[in-house]
DNA sequence: CAGTTCCGATACGCATCCGTTGCGTATATC
DNA sequence: GATATACGCAACGGATGCGTATCGGAACTG
């Protein structure tokens, strides 16, 4: 499509150049305004107003409003953090630290309320972001869990996927669905927690007495 | 407002009386669309068209969009659920798995996504829902770990507020926000995980060997 | 300089939706 | 029957927003 794709050695494609500025901008504006009003808010002219560009050069660039807001997504995927090194229980809490001050930050967590909201009126970009963004970070969980049963911390048929869900739930649910405070002693209460679940043989043997002695508490 | 709140015994108000079908059956249309296209999509055309009704039979009740929405969630509470007795981890399972069966049922995932995405428009709305329907709920479950900490199964030291999201939480990732399939195997899974770290007295003293385990599988 | 493309500004056509109004008809009380 | 209200139908004014079109000027190539 555009003609810059083409040349690549030799002359430049004749006329003015896009300006790249304006691109960044464009880009820069639609993020916000997506998270302040979301996909169904976002109207060009706002973006083009808070770009500081005419709407011809938003037009010229996406066609509609919809390419817009799915590359304005793309660009948030940002690289994955590096794994620290150091006991599994640790870096756990360490990773899941790192997530919650991500969805702590500006409006990062009305934006993807805004998404959750619109997932049914445009499931590829919901399942873009699910992909290129949540995806990657949970697999991550995953292997360090898969360490954490070579280590002897977790039984080996443990369900990793559920364990990975039981550890970022809770902590979504307090930065994103419902804001509330969080501490970091909470998230290290989360994965003690977990772990200990995991690390149990096979519940009914803990389970049985404890609830034997409420059944002799309450008859 | 309501000329039907004043005549309480003797003779009614002049006129024709306002068609109650016709009310119940706005609210019911309106409640459908809501979890079909959210409240920016929700318009009282369709409310009125889907009723059977005409639009200024709408207006005639609700002067405003927003209005009719809110009266939409509010007939939404529904009587609280009967704690069954029993042990506490089996009624924890139980309780739990209703909730799930909840969300799961028809478009009630999709209303509450678009109800989070409208969060920030309409905070009113987001706080109506949560203060009638989710925070009785949380309440109970609660109370429930109350008669779990008499019981000797939790440590009376134990962050209620943070054991309900935990075992809340798993089960809304599954259901509302990222819909997939949950066993009820799952679901006691989740509840004897955060029930055995619950007893435990204070962590540092289970994770500590297994850590050190690792340390030494690692160095 | 000639040719081409981008840019900003403005205006437009088209569609949607909110909330209102007018009118003829239906249903109630006195 | 007189009166008062609700109802369905249709149309309207006002606002908003998408995507397009036009125009003068700016930037870049040969």
């Amino acid at each position: 499509m555009t003609p810059r794709a083409a040349g690549g050695l030799s002359s430049r494609a004749p006329g003015r150049p896009r300006s790249e500025q304006a691109e960044r901008a464009i880009l820069a504006a639609a993020l916000e305004l997506l998270g302040e009003l979301g996909i169904a808010g976002l109207t060009m002219e706002a973006v083009a107003a808070r770009a500081g560009v005419a709407k011809t050069t938003v037009y010229r660039r996406w066609s509609a409003k919809e390419e817009l807001v799915l590359d304005t997504l793309v660009q948030l995927k940002g690289p994955l953090p590096p794994v620290p090194d150091g006991p599994v229980r640790d870096v756990l809490c360490q990773l899941l630290n790192q997530m919650r001050a991500g969805w702590q930050r500006d409006g990062t967590a009305g934006l993807i309320r805004r998404l959750l909201g619109a997932a049914d009126d445009h499931p590829g970009l919901a399942d873009e972001y699910w992909r290129r963004i949540v995806s990657p970070r949970r697999q991550l969980l995953q292997e360090l869990l898969v360490r954490g049963i070579a280590a002897g911390l977790i039984r080996p048929d443990a369900d990793l996927d559920l364990m990975v869900e039981m550890l970022v739930a809770p902590i979504l649910l307090r930065t994103v669905i419902r804001p509330a405070p969080m501490t970091d002693e909470q998230v290290a209460e989360i994965v003690d927690t977990v772990l200990a679940g995991a690390a149990r043989p096979l519940a009914l043997g803990v389970v049985g007495p404890a609830t034997a002695a409420e059944a002799a508490l309450a008859g």
